[in-house]
RNA sequence: GCCCGAGUGGCGGAAUGGCAGACGCGGAGGCCUCAAAAGCCUCUACUCGAAAGGGUGUGUGGGUUCGAGUCCCACCUCGGGCACCA
């Protein structure tokens, strides 16, 4: 029988054959109401452009395994695949080519879907979901509608981010730390626009807490903590002098050094600035103030530049409430607007940048936490007894805070006060290729929601597409122009299109009940699948897409449409790493991509695949080099071996049982290394045992074995030696487990220490006990020459493992 | 500046406090062949030694321990995140 099989090893020809069975015969279709235990496994849904690349591989490989194993494991896997398809790069095709944008996608979604298939990732196709289809906008817009219902959507004009590249304004995550836009790397300027915001700040607790009783990687949750910034303190009054009735807010976090306030500042934009300003001041305050204006973000939000020309005082004072005395009012670059009241107290003794400031305007510097003994450093920030503080002296920190805060509500002056630095989701954009904001602005009703039956409100065909800060959408009278849905009179459509994380933040709700004509999904739907079990993804959506998602369930579940039983989209989460080539990412705006579709024409899909296994931690970065098409190579030499044995083994097994047990341990060491995510180690493991095999000889069993362990890994040529071997889908098949009774070993290695160096190695039985393993190693006659016949200090014995004399 | 993470052969990387370098790549030698490709076998951390055998070795310096790549302290380098958030 075995002769019949001796074919060589044809990677095309099996991949294809094998891609084309399991999409006809939904092999990983699976139904709502499927008896097997439910499990949701899920990578990223991608943006489609254009065949698939290294980094898409990687990332639908390890997501592929697991999805194989654990329908082998017997779950009932939900397995789906979309596309995540508005987005900027196809409207700009269209600006440059004139290709409509929903042409340019669809053929960009085929090549993917085309590549996606051809690295054998498994998946329900018939839940498949793309943004940019009428069905899924629908529900977009649904959503988007009962937020606006439920106040979670508002509109306000406010100073935003632009991008001067993308012809849009941004939301604050996509503004990268030294001020340019995420995706284009212009820029970003500050305007003030008349926008669409998500009150993704009521959740912030929330969002906080719920991180606590997640299973992700620690540092995507200390990212989301400090985005979300909570910060507790007090926010009080404090008289301006000269006006009165006018009182200055400040928000501080550290009421306990009130004492020491020397001096208020106010950020240049505070609505109180001019006015306070005592006339003779006035020209140079607003001299200030419109130099602040002019600077952009990234020259106000660095430290350089000296401090003196970075303020101004104002003439004015307010009274500081705890002990009466004036303080000097000063405007400062370093004070947000937007952030807590956009004004501070400044205590110099207890903040650098207070201290600093007072140094540069000569401001006294007043301490209120005794320093420890030994200090010599400017503002000291640690805890300590209070002084100069009157009823507070002597008290620490932590103390010292509280007692403060009740004063000051005592004295109906302040209140306890928690701040964050998260701020509402900016979401609307001036573009073309994005899902429509569904109202009407109405010159009598203001803004009225488009009714539900009217949606989805689509975007016409027949725009132009010229970037002017404006959505196209604007420009074309047949979509602007509509009657108000309230009274009928005449009115403008909303042109406004919606972020693409808007999408995405609920497309995992959509895979489960994707067919659903009445809702955006069913409640019953929803508490079957999710949380999704398993998360996979890049790390640069640690703050963006899931922080957005994490909203979204939540206020989901607030308005109604979801389950309140389900707060957490993501139980677990695991962020791989990324292709690097020549020390930068790979990626096609770099231009440094490596083309998958090559490998698939020469070594094949599964080798490919096995290389992303093998080639180290899935969390790690891995650098294309020289090196890579040699590993590479080295997988394809392996897959070939694996044909080999099982069609032509060159050996049978002479001592079988040995084999056998060889394979007991082969499934265990590779289970528990799935379980782990060491797959770089599993592939190791099935190397070595090939290795064994290659030299011992083979059975019926150990081959199986092989196979069966291999499956999720290389699906294509397990299934086809597997259907060679036996008939029927080696993926239907059980996951194997290892026999207890065959994993116990005859005999093993001790290792024998003289003072914590290997002198020697005895064979002993597993099962040896302390003083027989201790015999055993005295005898040993390396040990005797090396104790020149003094009797050893100390013994430590660690039967059957190491022995260890000390002398 | 603050908070994480990581430093192991020529390279990618393995190692519940117990044989450092599994597995693979590359390299050297050999078998097969008229020759090559493919495949197979052996060796491959550094160092002393002809060999047997010895010494050294996981970024640096200390410490805990019978025993440290692994735990603790300090430092260096690299990567990532945050950074006037009061």
């Amino acid at each position: 029988m075995r002769g019949l099989m001796a074919d060589p090893y044809d990677p095309q020809a099996i991949e294809q054959r094998w891609q084309q069975r399991w999409l006809e015969e939904g092999t990983y279709e699976v139904d709502n109401d499927d008896p097997r235990p439910p499990l949701y496994v899920l990578c990223m849904y991608p943006y489609p452009s254009g065949p698939a690349h290294m980094g898409h591989v990687r990332n639908y490989t390890f997501g592929d395994l697991i999805v194989r194993h654990r329908t082998m494991q017997g779950y009932g896997v939900l397995s789906p695949i979309g596309f995540d398809s508005f987005g900027l790069p196809a409207e700009n095709a269209a600006i440059k080519t004139n290709v409509h944008p929903r042409q340019f996608t669809d053929e960009r979604i085929g090549e993917l879907t085309a590549s996606l298939r051809g690295i054998g990732a498994a998946y329900d196709w018939r839940r498949e979901v793309r943004s940019h289809d009428p069905h899924y906008m629908r529900w977009t817009q649904t959503i988007f509608l009962r937020f606006l219902e439920a106040g979670l959507a508002y509109r306000s004009n406010a100073p935003v981010n632009w991008c001067p590249g993308c012809h849009t304004v941004l939301a604050n995550e996509q503004v990268l730390a030294d001020g340019t836009c995420e995706r284009s790397g212009d820029v970003v300027t500050r305007r003030d626009l008349e926008q669409w915001f998500f009150k993704i700040t009521d959740y912030a607790d929330e969002l906080l807490a719920d991180l606590d009783q997640l299973d992700w990687p620690e540092r995507v949750k200390v990212m989301q903590r400090n985005w979300i910034g909570r910060s507790e303190g007090a926010e009080f009054d404090l008289p301006i002098e000269g006006h009165d009735g006018r009182s200055l807010r400040v928000f501080t976090t550290r009421p306990d050094t009130s004492f020491g306030m020397t001096y208020c500042v106010l950020a240049p934009e505070h609505p109180l600035a001019l006015e306070i300003t005592s006339p003779e001041r006035r020209a140079e305050v607003e001299r200030f103030i419109e130099a602040v204006g002019m600077t952009s973000d990234i020259d106000r939000l660095s430290s350089e530049g000296p401090l003196d020309k970075r303020g101004v005082f104002t003439g004015a004072s307010a009274v500081n409430p705890f002990n009466g005395q004036p303080v000097p009012i000063y405007l400062a670059d370093y004070v947000l607007g937007t952030y807590g009241t956009g004004a501070i107290m400044a205590v110099p003794a207890q903040d650098q940048r207070d201290w600093d400031f007072a140094t540069a305007y000569d401001l006294p510097i007043v301490r209120t936490v005794q320093p420890p003994g030994g200090w010599d450093g400017e503002a000291y920030t640690g805890d300590g007894p209070a002084i100069n503080s009157e009823w507070l002296d002597g008290l620490g920190v932590v103390e010292a805070k509280a007692k403060a805060i009740d004063w000051l509500e005592e004295q109906g002056i302040g209140k306890r006060k928690v701040n964050y630095r998260l701020r509402d989701w900016l979401l609307s954009r001036q573009r073309f290729w994005g899902c429509p904001i569904p109202v009407v602005h109405c010159p009598d009703d203001g803004v009225v929601p488009v009714p539900e039956s009217d949606l989805p409100v689509l975007a016409p065909d027949d725009v132009e597409f010229t970037p002017s800060g404006e959505s196209p959408l604007r420009q074309h009278q047949g979509f602007l122009q509509v009657t108000c849905p309230k009274c009928g009179g005449p009115a403008e459509r909303e042109t406004d299109t919606m972020d693409t994380f808007v999408d995405s933040s609920w497309y995992f709700l959509r895979f489960t009940d994707p067919a659903n004509e009445g809702a955006p999904f069913s409640k019953e739907a929803v508490e079957r699948w999710m949380p999704v079990d398993q998360y996979i993804g890049g790390i640069e959506h640690a703050i963006l897409h899931l922080m957005y998602a994490r909203f979204f369930l939540k206020a989901l579940g607030d308005v109604g449409l979801a389950p309140t039983s389900v707060r957490e989209p993501f139980r677990r989460l695991f962020t791989q790493g990324m292709i690097r080539m020549g020390g930068s990412k790979m990626s096609k705006s770099k231009g440094n991509l490596v083309a998958p579709s090559h490998y698939l024409e020469t070594v094949g899909a599964d080798a490919l695949r096995l290389f992303h296994l093998f080639v180290g931690p899935p969390a790690d970065d891995v650098d294309w080099t020289d090196q890579t098409e040699e590993i590479i190579e080295g997988c394809a030499r392996f897959l070939k071996r694996v044909w080999r044995l099982a069609t032509e083994p060159e050996k049978v097994a002479a001592d079988p049982q040995a084999v056998d047990r060889a394979a007991h341990r082969l499934i265990a060491r590779v289970s528990g290394e799935y379980e782990r995510w060491s797959y770089n180690t599993a592939v190791a493991g099935v190397m070595e045992f090939t290795n064994l095999l290659s030299k011992e000889g083979v059975t019926d069993f150990a081959v199986d074995t092989m196979l069966l362990v291999m499956a999720p890994m290389a699906p294509h040529l397990t299934a086809e030696l597997w259907e060679r071997r036996h008939g029927g889908h080696i993926h239907e098949q059980r996951w194997p487990e290892a026999d207890p009774a065959m994993l116990t070993i005859t005999s093993t290695t001790m290792v024998v220490q003289v003072n914590g160096k290997v002198r020697d190695r005895i064979d002993v039985d597993p099962a040896v006990d302390g003083p027989e393993a201790e015999r055993l190693a005295l005898a040993s006659a390396k040990v005797q020459e090396l104790l020149h016949g003094r009797p050893p200090q100390k013994v430590i014995v660690r039967p059957p493992k190491l022995v260890n004399v000390v002398v």
